[in-house]
DNA sequence: TTATTTTGTGAACACTGTTTACTTTTTTTA
DNA sequence: TAAAAAAAGTAAACAGTGTTCACAAAATAA
């Protein structure tokens, strides 16, 4: 490896350095709050700089959100354990979901938010980066498949439906508790909710929505 | 009625004039292409106008956000039918809830999209104005209490933990398919999904995730 | 050492929401 | 009806934003 020139390293690093400043950034404050001129001044650059190393702050986010997606899926990979039940590790690898994506909410919220004009052109769905999200995708994938198979999901289940359904029950429930501080307890709530005990009762309906009536 | 002087029923029309223009940018173009310099051209008057009938932008989205919801949870009232079987009066509740919310896509992420600062200070369920959620909640929780006494549902149900997971549920459909043209469908999908099919299945889903199991 | 390419920048452009001081219009009061 | 008070509207500015461009400084190649 390292077939790079020294300079080519020294831009390498300079564009690291500046993509973490970035990404503590989109952490803290958003992809709103995530300002091309403050970060400019954070790594100590002029902001005209920064346009020499990322072509427009899009690509900048976009990578940030490549690289968070790409973790969740690699954790979501990491879950998968042949050597536990199906149930056991189904609810597993859909609570990985939930819990990735909420170790850095804005990130999650950052994915699946289209750009500026959010209803525009009609690119299929439109933000995610396409590798990643056909790993997410698969995954889910195989799980139905597997439901099936041993899991006790209804065998006549369509798989693409239900992949489909899974994906946007576990969306449904990361952006829920993302974006809306508090959530799941309301401000005069009647009763106190754990958010993890939540989680739980959650993918246990989600799961349960699929499985064999009997 | 009507014990507003001329003045300030004229006050009213221009007030309301602005809304609409407003709404009509919002629904094109989401929360941020809603320019009040642009608002103010569209309604010939100067930027600094606005401000003698909105105190701020966000103020301004609020009051649109609101009425949306509320037209919202109107719909859900009106398709309440005790006439008809529970099974198919819920899955007609929840599907209106869809639509409604996928007339103005961009009005729905509005709703869900919390003020300037996405995650920051620890006001609970931000963003949502308190009266028509807490409608929508109720209606939820309604479903929830009939469909255990009458509509099949697991008499063991938590109320509170239901209530939410349906709400959670909903939600990440609306989203879905609000902020990503296309969906359900993938850029090279193995199949066409027709948008209706996948709201039903995932409407059974989502009732049979609380159902009884057998 | 000179020539060339890369790296960095100040200043500007075109936007944004918002405020302030000011003028014009309308309404109220005397 | 005339004067005073209140309301409505605005130009200009402030403080931000992303982005571009012409130019200077530094590093590399010849």
């Amino acid at each position: 490896m390292s077939t790079a020139t020294p300079a080519e390293r020294r831009k390498e690093n300079i564009r690291r350095r500046i993509l973490q400043a970035a990404d503590e950034m989109l952490a803290l404050e958003g992809a709103l709050g995530l300002s091309i001129r403050r970060l400019a001044e954070i790594t100590d650059y002029s902001p005209a700089a920064i346009y020499r190393y990322f072509p427009s702050k899009e690509s900048l986010v976009e990578e940030l959100k490549e690289a968070f997606f790409a973790r969740l899926v690699d954790n979501l990979s990491a879950s998968l354990d042949q050597s536990i039940p199906f149930k056991t590790m189904c609810r597993g690898g859909l609570r990985t979901y939930i819990e990735t994506a909420l170790e850095k909410p804005n990130h999650y919220l950052a994915v699946f938010s289209a750009p500026v004009p959010p209803v525009d052109a009609q690119s299929d769905h439109a933000s995610m980066p396409e590798t990643s999200k056909q790993r997410a995708f698969e995954f889910l994938q195989d799980l139905v498949k597997e439901g099936k198979a041993t899991g006790g999901f209804d065998r006549d289940l369509n798989v693409d439906l239900s992949t489909r359904s899974l994906w946007v029950g576990l969306h449904g429930l990361a952006m829920m508790i993302a974006h809306m501080p508090g959530f799941p307890n309301f401000r005069d709530g009647d009763a106190f909710i754990k958010t993890s005990d939540f989680i739980d009762f959650y993918i246990d309906r989600l799961v349960t929505g699929l499985e064999a009536k009997s």
